[in-house]
DNA sequence: CAGTGGTCTAGACCACTGC
DNA sequence: CAGTGGTCTAGACCACTGT
C-alpha cells in the first residue's frame, strides 16, 4: 500500500537494486526512523519479484543496522543511534606495503618463561602457562611505525618454542601456523614510557596509540599483543555507505 | 567427494549449522588457507539440502572473510591476513548509560561563522560554507568522559542555526534531525593541549584518544567532529567469532 | 489466531572463467 | 566450452507475536 513507488536503477543484481532503493528512501528522509516499511509481500507484488529476493535485500539492510524486523508487526527503519564501522588491522608489513613504504622487521628481545602472577600474563593465560614473550618493532622507510610486545601460549602453539622470530614477525608467523576462532581488540592512548619511547624513537611522555589484541582458539588464549603506534599516525577506521554499496575500508599512515 | 563428513549440530537454522561446520573445519586446521572446499553441489548432495541453503552458509563466511570464491575454480579458504573488527561508536549518553554512570552534557561554546581558509573547515566543507562550531563535553559520574569539537554545515542542516545546543548534545540532535549516507572515522592519539586538557581535566600534555568522524549526505559533508577521550579510558573494539556466531560488540570505560 | 518474517526447496538461467 | 558460482523464482511450512 501507500507509495511503494520504488525506482530501481537497473544496475547490478535485483536484490542490490532493491536494497539501494530502500536505503535511498531512508537516507532521503522519506522513511523516518520508526517508520514501517512495506511488508515483504507488498514489495513482492509491487515489484513483481520473488519474496526471497525482497527478503535478501531487507536482510542486508538489517545487518547494516538500518532496518529492524519484528514478526507479525513488520519491518521498521532503525533509530540511527550507533555507528558500526569496520576497523581493518593489517599486519605491519601489509600496512607499510599498502603505503608504498619499504618495510623492515626488527626483533628486540625474546624470552621463554611461565606466566607469573601478574596481571599481564596470568590473568589472560592462566597461572603457570608456558609463554614466549617477544618484543619487536616494525620500520617503514627506516622510521619506526609500530612497536609490539607479545606473549604466545606455548601450550597451544608449541612450535613457537622452536622459532627464533629473528626474520619473521610473530604476527605473520602465527597467521601461517595457527588459526584463531575469536579475536578481541581494545584501543587506548597512552604516554610512551622509556622503553617504548626508545623503540618508537619518540620523546618520553609523547602520546602513543595502542591496540591490544587477544586471540583465542576455542577457550584457550593463543596470543596477547600490544601494538603501539606513534601518536601522530592515524588509523582510518572505515567508511560506511549504506546507500551506494556497503562497507569500504582503507588505511593511512 | 573427499571427506565432506560434516557434523551438523542440529542447533538453529540449517544454513547456520552448515556455516559453523565449515568454520569448524577451518579453525580446526583441517582445511588450511588456500584449500579448496567442496563445491556447492557436492555439499548439496552430501547434506541432502538445497543449494540455496549451502550458498547462504558459504556467503556468510565470505562476508566474514574466511572464504574466497572464484567461479569455475571453486571456493577456497582465505589467507587470514587481516582482521576486520567492528567498532561501535555510541553516543556519549548511551555509552555512559551502558556503564551505569550518571550522564551530564555541558555546552562550552557555540559560534556561527563561514568556513575560512584553514585546513580544519575549508578543506572539509568547502570555502565559504556557513558553519556552526560547537565545543562541548560529556560527563560520566561527574568526571569528563569526552570532549568534542564539532562543525555543522548550515547549508545542509539550516535548522541547526536555530538550536542553541544548551540542553541537547549536537550528536544526538543530528541523529534525530538529519540522516547520513556515509560516515568515516579516523583514530589517533595526541597530547592534550591547554584547552583540551582543561576540558578533560587532565594534565597538559597527557595522552588523549581522538576519534574524528566525518558524515556525509550524498556529496555534502554534514558534520565533522573530534571526539576526545582521556587516554586512560579504553575502547573495546569488538569480538569476532566466526565459529560460534559472528560478531559481538561491547564497550568499556 | 491471523499475519508477519524465517527458513527451505527444487528447480532454472546466466555470467564468468579456467582449461 | 564445460563447470562453477550468482542470481532468481514460485511455491511451501513453520515460529513467533501482536491483537
Amino acid at each position: 500500500m501507500a507509495d511503494a513507488s520504488f525506482e530501481l536503477d537497473g544496475q547490478g543484481p535485483l536484490y542490490e537494486q532493491i536494497r539501494k532503493a530502500i536505503a535511498r528512501k531512508i537516507t532521503g528522509r522519506e522513511w523516518r526512523p520508526g517508520h514501517r516499511i512495506p511488508f515483504e509481500n507488498e514489495m513482492t507484488a509491487a515489484l513483481g519479484v520473488s519474496r526471497m529476493t525482497v527478503n535478501r535485500a531487507i536482510n542486508a539492510l538489517v545487518s547494516d543496522g538500518l532496518i529492524v524486523r519484528r514478526r507479525k508487526a513488520g519491518s521498521f527503519v532503525a533509530e540511527q543511534s550507533t555507528l558500526d564501522a569496520p576497523l581493518t588491522i593489517l599486519t605491519a608489513e601489509a600496512e607499510a606495503c599498502a603505503n608504498g613504504a619499504t618495510y623492515r622487521y626488527e626483533l628486540l628481545s625474546r624470552s621463554v618463561s611461565p606466566a607469573i602472577r601478574d596481571a599481564m600474563t596470568a590473568d589472560r593465560f592462566g597461572p603457570g602457562t608456558s609463554l614466549v614473550c617477544i618484543e619487536a618493532r616494525h620500520m617503514a622507510n627506516g622510521q619506526p611505525m609500530m612497536a609490539e610486545r607479545r606473549w604466545i601460549n606455548l601450550d597451544v602453539v608449541p612450535a613457537a618454542a622452536n622459532e627464533d622470530f629473528k626474520t619473521i614477525a610473530p604476527g605473520a608467523w602465527l597467521l601461517k601456523h595457527m588459526p584463531w576462532s575469536e579475536a578481541e581488540h581494545v584501543i587506548s592512548a597512552l604516554a610512551a614510557d622509556g622503553d617504548l619511547a626508545r623503540h618508537l624513537e619518540i620523546a618520553s611522555g609523547a602520546p602513543c596509540l595502542r591496540i591490544e589484541r587477544r586471540t583465542w582458539i576455542g577457550d584457550a588464549t593463543i596470543t596477547f599483543v600490544e601494538l603501539n603506534y606513534p601518536g601522530d599516525s592515524k588509523k582510518l577506521v572505515g567508511r560506511f555507505q549504506p546507500l551506494t554499496g556497503g562497507r569500504g575500508n582503507e588505511k593511512r599512515s
